[in-house]
DNA sequence: ATATAACTTAAAGTTAACTTTAAGTCAATA
DNA sequence: TATTGACTTAAAGTTAACTTTAAGTTATAT
């Protein structure tokens, strides 16, 4: 079973010219082609550009990408390195969970402020709290944005 | 106390070019200059600060951070639209982290995938499994891909 | 007083990741 | 057979978020 280039583009919400655009930046060598030149791509094409979209959606570029790919093309001899690649991507999710919930808090704590100010129509409300006033969790942060 | 340019740039490990270009883009109005125009920054310019990294962190651009920016220097009848923009930005972090954590299982089968490979020497092995040699986590996106 | 280091603005340059355009080929249907 | 729609490539254009450059001012140390 084989796919042309805008049914692969709509399964995934990409355009096709990102698809090329791939291509064209050496991430779809496995990709066959008719007698024409026209893209065939296969279900095992599939697993390939999911793999492509979860480096992206971390941050790995394009060309980091593309040596990854390598790798695979090379074959048995380069396990190691893309066994390196994907570790060291792990490693990177796990910063960019623990950020992210970094920001979650602060974000936290601003939705308490404005719910507090807009429950008494004005920010002026937080020069007046007391630290008991002051949800637990957001103590710490109040009091050093407060000095 | 104030701090100059230089002074916020390391501490919150930019460069000041960045900082000039925040102030440019009117995410900064509110730091004060000397006479001669040099930015004097003060302590409460970092609790700004912390929350433009917030919000630039979590995919926030600087045209909307401005805009927010801007609804604060409205004053209390915008708590309303600020509220509603921290309350946006917390699902979108919520979305990240879930977005994140599916990129997290997907890697952690290929750490699996390569680990098995590296200890029989050829990713070749894989063809040969039985459903029962492959971790419990892993069995479903094992036999999607395989397909 | 002079050198140096830090600051200033305005404008041009950079980079990644697409996106669009132009010109053309191919396959299927009226 | 002619038209339509999907495909092709190559190259130019776009966008966001900086970064660098150029030309100049200011503050401090010797």
């Amino acid at each position: 079973m084989f796919y042309t280039i805008s049914e692969v583009a709509k399964k995934l919400n990409l355009s096709t010219s990102t698809l090329r655009y791939y291509d064209k930046e050496g991430l779809l060598p496995f990709v066959e082609r008719s007698q024409s030149g026209i893209r065939r791509f296969k279900d095992s094409d599939f697993e390939w550009l999911e793999l492509i979209e979860c480096l992206k959606n971390t941050g790995m570029s394009i060309k980091n990408i593309k040596k990854f790919i390598d790798y695979y093309m090379e074959g048995d001899s380069t396990i190691n390195e893309r066994l390196n690649t994907i570790d060291n991507q792990r490693q990177v999710v796990i910063e960019q969970i623990k950020q992210l919930e970094k920001n979650f808090e602060l974000l936290n704590y601003k939705h308490w402020y404005y719910e507090t100010a807009k429950k008494f129509g004005t920010c002026s409300i937080h020069k007046d709290l007391d630290i008991n006033d002051i949800p637990k969790q957001f103590r710490k942060i109040y009091l050093k944005n407060k000095q």
